[in-house]
DNA sequence: GCCGAAACTTACCAAAAGGTATGTACTTGT
DNA sequence: ACAAGTACATACCTTTTGGTAAGTTTCGGC
């Protein structure tokens, strides 16, 4: 009988300024958010791992974007209490639910690069 | 016989420092490109009328953003001359191809806003 | 002859993002 | 005793981003 509008959070509208959905966006839009997702969601890892593995990036930056996709509920940071101090970062399922989309935007941009540089050449060409 | 490798531009890889495709995905970060590119993937549209859809976007922004899209051959620009100029926007075939994913990714968003904040709240707790 | 609309352009500025460098706590190796 | 590794935290500083506001051009309407 609840009528599918009776929730206060309810018409999420990313074309509406005020839409939190405008944060969420603002926070993949990080410069690392993206990447490390997509490399998270092939298994979690350790920090040392994912700065070898994500190409350029810093540990502060790191460290900063996951605890960033932790407190948005992307990333579980999971400690072991050993002794060379081991922290091993893993999508939650909400992350993970969101590893498909984002993996397939990461795909279609490798996949297409060269048809965006082709246009890149074709539109420098006309303005010169 | 020529093999898969033969190009130079063969082995993008947006986990690589260099790779050009860390360069579009940049400019897919940029604040107010994948909403551009939601809002055409529902057809052309004139410059008044993005401004009027895309909540909060200032002229200055529209414009450069659509610039830049353009640049990358996601976006094409259609003037007529017409005595009122009007100006048309349309995704070019490449950004159609775009918006696929894109899309889906507003959608994630807007779909799951509820656990994010959930998931935030309960962040917040654990650390109160 | 001034007003306004469309589509920009330009100048200026504040905030935020992101980089480098260094410090810290704990423990193992030599 | 001291270097080294892990996983951070912190300070500092530069660059980039994005916002406001105003100017420009071309035209038709009043």
């Amino acid at each position: 009988m609840r009528k599918p509008a009776d929730d206060p959070c309810r018409k999420a509208d990313v074309f509406k300024a005020g839409c939190p959905s405008r944060a969420v966006l603002a926070m993949l839009a990080e410069k690392w958010a993206l990447l490390l997702i997509h490399r998270l969601a092939a298994g979690p890892a350790r920090t040392s791992e994912l700065r070898r593995q994500i190409g350029g990036i810093s540990e502060k930056m790191l460290i900063q974007t996951l605890r960033r996709l932790e407190r948005n509920g992307f990333v579980a940071r999971c400690a072991y209490p050993e002794v060379p101090p081991r922290v091993e970062y893993a999508l939650t399922p909400l992350g993970a639910s969101l590893s498909g989309p984002i993996t397939q935007l990461d795909h279609w941009v490798e996949q297409n690069l060269r048809d965006i540089a082709a246009a890149q050449r074709e539109f420098d060409g006309r303005s010169a």
